[in-house]
DNA sequence: CATGAATGAGATTTCATTCAT
DNA sequence: GATGAATGAAATCTCATTCAT
């Protein structure tokens, strides 16, 4: 692993454990192993640095929904497959998730473009419009459907990470949850 | 309005407008119209004041909600009027609810005492206890179906505040929200 | 003497030994005898504390000159005892003249209002042209004569402070070379 | 022209612009098109460069200055011709006179070996002092009459780069300059 | 109680210089 | 010789907190 990847790594683990202020540039250089120049050699401000860990972060993430979403033409076969790999991903990433948590309620993510935005979202609200043009999904405004799911993935993870549960235990509760959901929204 | 309120009222519009961090104790007494160490008479530290607008804020809520509760033994009637209160007070105030979000995504949300955050849950879990015992409400963990409720509230609040809609369209929505609520976890 | 004096007074002595960029912020509030901080409170920037530096010297000589200029009609008055007061200042204050030279050949230099500077220059300027329109000055362009003087004054004060001259011996420099200028401009 | 070559004329552009301190060395690498380390390879450190930036214009200047030099035992004639190269060169050389004029105001200045700078007024002093031996020349100081017209020197170049001129006007007042200049000391 | 000048620890960032390739 | 990644000392600037008035 080169520098710029330890101090990527670095960065996640102290800025959850710490908040982004409360996280000196110097540990995070410490916590990776190089010296204080060097961060700035990979990223030239902190924010920067920051900005550079949320993209790497949601490129982690969507790579790998990508990869385990369903390829097929029924809405609630790849709505499911999103749903439970979004929240696989979620618990074997806590830390991930957890940054991007913090990143969403600080005042950077007033810094993401806005198109990048509307980009990671509008496949989901595709999918939703399609469910409703099937006249599967309830006739409700696109952007409430899509709402109700991601809070409701939130939930489902705060819950799942409150207490200790087995893999099936996690396996099950996400499957159920997303059945309520589909009930919900049908 | 005496100074410690004044002194309030302003961390609570910088800390929303630029985080925790981003405000220094400064800007507060400059925006609360008070010299720089009086800040310090009223609260030990930043840290202590940071705390205490929390509380203030989720006494303030929880006053509101706990006033426009029904004073029923109707499960529903109450969960209901609670769902409603929850979310009118939320759109009431914004400012708030975001510094509420903010702070339960900061390192400090682990600085409440454990028991506190008790004290605010527990009645919410035992109405739900109290809907399963009566089989009116499906037969989940209660704090599963507490994490549903608490995350579609959240959801509905997202919608609602990514867009201009009237108080009309507003009370509308959440209701209907409620009653896909119900459908689901009953 | 306040602290905000002293600063300047430390800046003044280290700048003109160490240069602008030479000259930490920290040793200049070492030498003032004060905090670190507290020179960011009365100067918000470095460059600041340059500009209001330079202000503060440029004032102090331009109040000295004033002082002691002739009050007559008689232009060939007025210039020597301008002349010589400019000399007389910066021999009585080697230090604050090092710093205006510094600054001049400083990029520094740029930041300074237009209008300030022509403030400075104007009143030399209408004397000369004065002179000229009384036939005293040889009709040459105003400001290719200020050129003269001024360069004139540096000359002198450089041969001065070469070498250890007592004071009558720079007074008489002094007078002899407003004579020799005299000559060469009438 | 070699990549040394390169390093000196990107760093003398640079140091006129954003002074010694304002430019870092990585910059000038990078506006010589060599790397980093290179400008290391040729110069021990960054005061080596720019003392020797100062010797080369310097011999730059002195080469122009003895070719255009009158060879002849007529004072007025060689001492006309060396003030008239002078500024010539200055004004061909806008950078580079700039660059000398920012140097010996620093504290560079002091870190040139006194012989060295004896080596280049010497033989200005001898001929000013050839002047006066032949009852040319007032009786003065020859350093004094020395300093009159360097700074005389200066005092043209400055009004001659404060506006717009053709070349015949500014030859035209340097040829007049001179004049003034000789009527003065002699 | 209220003030605000003063503090100094600590944060981010720069940059001359080195050295393994 | 040439490179440029890496270094770490040092510089500027911020800010929570104190305390004499």
């Amino acid at each position: 692993m080169d520098k710029k990847d330890k101090i990527i790594e670095a960065a996640l683990k102290l800025f959850v454990e710490n908040g982004f202020h409360g996280t000196a540039t110097s540990k995070i250089a410490q916590e990776a192993g190089v010296a204080n120049g060097t961060l700035f050699q990979y990223f030239k401000t902190k924010d920067e640095l920051v900005m550079a860990l949320y993209v790497s972060v949601k490129e982690n993430m969507a790579e790998y929904i990508e990869k385990n979403t369903a390829k097929s033409d029924n809405v609630k076969e790849v709505m499911k497959s999103q749903f439970l790999s979004s929240l696989f991903w979620a618990l074997d990433n806590v830390v991930k998730f957890k940054f991007i948590q913090q990143f969403h309620t600080s005042p950077y993510i007033g810094k993401v473009e806005q198109d990048v935005i509307q980009n990671q979202v509008m496949p989901h609200l595709s999918l939703i419009q399609n469910g409703i043009d099937k006249g599967l999904i309830k006739n409700l405004p696109v952007d409430f459907v899509f709402s109700l799911i991601s809070s409701q993935t939130f939930g489902v993870y705060q819950y799942l990470t409150s207490k200790p549960f087995t893999k099936v235990q996690q396996h099950d509760t996400i499957e159920q949850t997303f059945d309520l959901l589909w009930d919900m929204i049908t």
